[in-house]
DNA sequence: TAAATGACTTGAG
DNA sequence: CCTCAAGCCATTT
């Protein structure tokens, strides 16, 4: 994705943070939405965009209160570590999901931050 | 009301 | 690279 467009969508999240009385939740699921398909984020940067830093513990609680028919594409948030954090099932799931958009799982089936981050 | 819990992050060693 | 402890804070127990 080029670098512009980039900066367009997280301008316009941070002008819908700043005009619009939102709730976290609501920034969480926007961000999330903005994903481009074949990029992975971090449950901090989500945390950082939606303007509130040490909130990525609320994160993970506005992920898990998701609905399971959610279109959000919740497989494209990872930890900065570089690995899928979600447990049993829904952990191939999502990497199913994920290699089908291009990205690459190493031997410890980490992901590399570096070529697939969405980064700011 | 108090304590435990989490799909986490960071820095130090 | 990896592990570990401390920090985090609304929601659950």
């Amino acid at each position: 994705m080029r670098i512009d467009v980039k900066n367009n969508i997280i301008n316009n999240l941070k002008i819908m943070s700043q005009e619009d009385n939102q709730t976290f939740a609501h920034q969480v699921y926007a961000i999330i939405a903005a994903i481009p398909s074949g990029n992975v984020i971090t449950y901090g940067q989500i945390a950082k965009m939606a303007g509130m830093p040490t909130y990525v513990r609320q994160v993970c609680l506005v992920l898990r209160r998701l609905p399971k028919e959610s279109k959000l594409p919740c497989h494209r948030i990872i930890n900065s570590q570089g690995y899928l954090s979600v447990k049993g099932d829904t952990y191939q799931k999502y990497k199913l999901k994920l290699i089908e958009e291009g990205i690459k799982f190493n031997h410890k089936d980490k992901i590399d931050l570096k070529i697939y981050g969405w980064n700011n």
